[in-house]
DNA sequence: TATGAATGAGGTTTCATTCAT
DNA sequence: TATGAATGAAACCTCATTCAT
């Protein structure tokens, strides 16, 4: 087995036994044991526990940055763009779920931390967005009153609350179709009434 | 001192610790320190390190409940409620540090230590938002095809994650007032341009 | 409620105390709750913990050796004697379990603890054995190459060790008459085979 | 270092330390200095402070059965078997002082403490007194009517006395010979003088 | 590279004892 | 005398990290 696939079979087992644990409560041979190496030989591969946990976002968000970006490229229009980060990433956080803890608890937690980690793919991520609202108000599809950098937040906010819930609860009272739907009306088009007939 | 006076001391005390470390690296000696008693009393009025982190919550969102509750009393108009909800809230996070942070990231740990942990204090909390979407409903001022389950955890989230990055950054990039009035915007009329005129 | 009637108190539920949960498991607060008085108080007759510890085999086992002294004093025959002294300590184990059970575990443990606790009263309830058998000795009944100081330890300790077994099992084998039988058989008669006809 | 050395020198080093300060007073480093090991070592190979008793037990215990065993299997007569027994019992317990303490004190300890576990080793050891005396009287040699049960009870808890004070007092007053003629005097022929004349 | 036994620092919690009332 | 809240020392145990093999 190469060097890389090893690290990666580590990363992997982290992130399962941090979502399963949390960062605190997993211990690194919980870590070891999941990927079927020696305590010690995770020490060749990463400095000390911390480490490990910066490389599971870089990684993992790293891969996710992939795919939306992927998603994104074949299309042109804004409004659906959104809507596609929107599905792209629900749909993620219900399939992995290891992966959605490991971003609503861990994230927090290493964020304070580390004052120093930027989480650099983090916000890579979540940039993603301003940079599509920012399109759509070139293309005046989007009022050029929001500010990118708060609307950004505010809609990862959103979907992540969500999220979270799906994480902690058995129950799924909405569908991600549901909760697309709703997501994307009240963010393009607002909770208010429209008078405008 | 009486004895609710040093429970809620320490409460006080372990609200600051945890939101400076973090629940698993603050100690009980950092906390008690905190509180000026021993680290033996604290133990006169807590089960044990976690029945402290589960009683931070219930007590400050409690007070918090209570003050928003206050503030909206006055107020008929759903999008002025709203709008207060968004103010206090974000208000409240930036001059309460603390607080911040331990909603920030010890709720999500907590909600997964214990599964059965209701989050009592905090879903009451997050139904605020709930509440003032069906009575705008009710008055035909927010849509109906608005599902108040979710658009109460988009609100939050997008009220969170801005206070998040408040509270891991120094730097401010906008102000509250900025900040509500984005907010606002998106939630109420969306981020689309109207074609109204 | 005089002074006197407060450290007998103290005392009793000591006694229970230690024989439920051993001294070390014993918790001061246990025993003052058991004799219905603040912790505080405890120390108002005690110096410490181990002093209670002290106290009770003073107290216990001295009512104790005066009841059997008092038993002892209308009986002349040395035969007699012994087994009257089996009789009333085998039934006092079994009736009093808790002062059985300190006896057995603490008795142990405290002489062990500090080794200039004579075990005063102790060694008065054991010497009454070898009183009774220097008396018999006297009357030629008991044999003159018996010595008195090994054989009042081996008879004390075949009492005990039969009650120790009661105090743990639930199940008694044998009934108390069973076992004075046989031990006043084996002590005075012994197991071999006579061959005298 | 084997791992079956360690696990033995830590429970050398277990004897020794309970022996001398008792169970409670035992602290892991105590023993884990007197074994020489770090204290998490002992951790990895017993679960914890009160496993380490039970496995002192056993361990001591059994390889007490094991030598007397042998002992006894070249010597056929049941009044030299139990003599046998009595002299090596009372020769290890005055050459191994710290394996009588542990026998006497926290034998009483754990019985109380885990009332499932069953003493296997001793049990066992206590159980070869009853089978010499219930070969004593296939053989005609001990009194049918000695009930081997009660008799086990005696004998073990005479010697066991007697070592007791052994341990506890520097002085001794008696010689392990003078003891055993004491002894096998009392349990085989009696404390009566015989008047078979 | 890989292993996993060994290390030892550190934290939660208990509880005997004190002391202000 | 009596109380019981407060103290704080002490110890079991865990687990990240190291290192000899």
């Amino acid at each position: 087995m190469k060097a890389a696939d090893k690290h990666s079979k580590i990363i992997h087992a982290a992130t399962k036994v941090f979502a399963k644990k949390g960062f605190f409560n997993a211990r690194i041979s919980d870590i070891a044991k999941e990927a079927k190496v020696a305590d010690g030989t995770i020490y060749l591969y990463f400095n000390n526990k911390f480490d490990i946990l910066i490389s599971v976002f870089e990684e993992e968000i790293g891969s996710l940055v992939e795919q939306v970006t992927k998603s994104l490229s074949v299309e042109p229009d804004p409004r659906k763009k959104l809507e596609i980060f929107a599905t792209r990433h629900l749909t993620m956080m219900k399939k992995n779920k290891n992966l959605a803890e490991v971003i609503q608890i861990e994230l927090r937690q290493s964020a304070k931390l580390i004052k120093d980690y930027r989480n650099n793919k983090f916000s890579e991520y979540i940039d993603i967005i301003s940079t599509i609202i920012k399109l759509g108000q070139e293309q005046h599809i989007y009022r050029a009153d929001i500010k990118p950098g708060i609307a950004k937040r505010a809609f990862f906010g959103a979907l992540d609350e969500i999220s979270r819930i799906w994480s902690i609860s058995l129950e799924t009272e909405y569908s991600v179709d549901d909760t697309i739907s709703q997501i994307m009306t009240i963010f393009l088009s607002g909770m208010l009434v429209t008078h405008t007939e």
